[in-house]
DNA sequence: TTTCTATTTTAGTAATTAGTTTAATGTAGT
DNA sequence: ACTACATTAAACTAATTACTAAAATAGAAA
């Protein structure tokens, strides 16, 4: 694997490798929320959760869309999506 | 997704998202190296590349046998080969 | 034993990251 | 206009992480 390609999957994975914003992903993998919606289930601030949702903005890994006075974010890129699905096998028991 | 597997998860995404990490990672997928191998390709301190592998070590990423005095270090979980190999499939564009 | 080589540990500092608080922005409804 | 609500931005402190250099450990060979 080449350097280009190491420093892209490491700052990716960096983006991805907090808690909060691990379990933001998972919430985001079917469904689109509001930033109020994940501070809820997330249980910090909103201030927080703005701040994290920003990181993975600028990853590259969510987009948002405004309604009204909400901002509803989902999962962007696919292959975000596919790498958490390879790591919820790999990783959670399988019932 | 659970709060333990969401904990676990991360733990192990942060381990893998330093650069040097990630590389080593790459280098020790198929095939076993010492440090000083490592050291050679990854153009870093002995000491530096012998912190890194202990943070892999401590995740329980990789294990390591010695012989004379060069030890050697392998990837042990083969959920991480697993995980690489998707992660290189999903972002290095394939030939 | 001494010497050399490979690796690890420790200690120190620099740099990055995380979380809190407060202020600011934007929008809907009255 | 004003008020209420949702979100973001800025500033700051605390905590974590990374790198370097030097000392320590362990084994091999002389």
């Amino acid at each position: 694997m080449e350097t280009e390609h190491i420093d892209t999957l490491s700052k990716l994975l960096k983006s991805m490798s907090h808690p909060i914003r691990l379990k933001i992903l998972c919430l985001l993998r079917d469904q689109e929320l509001s930033v109020g919606d994940i501070r809820n289930q997330v249980k910090t601030t909103n201030a927080n959760v703005s701040q994290h949702l920003n990181i993975l903005r600028n990853q590259g890994i969510i987009d948002c869309r405004k309604d009204a006075n909400f901002i509803y974010n989902r999962v962007t890129d696919p292959r975000i999506t596919e790498l958490m699905k390879t790591m919820q096998e790999l990783y959670c028991p399988h019932k």
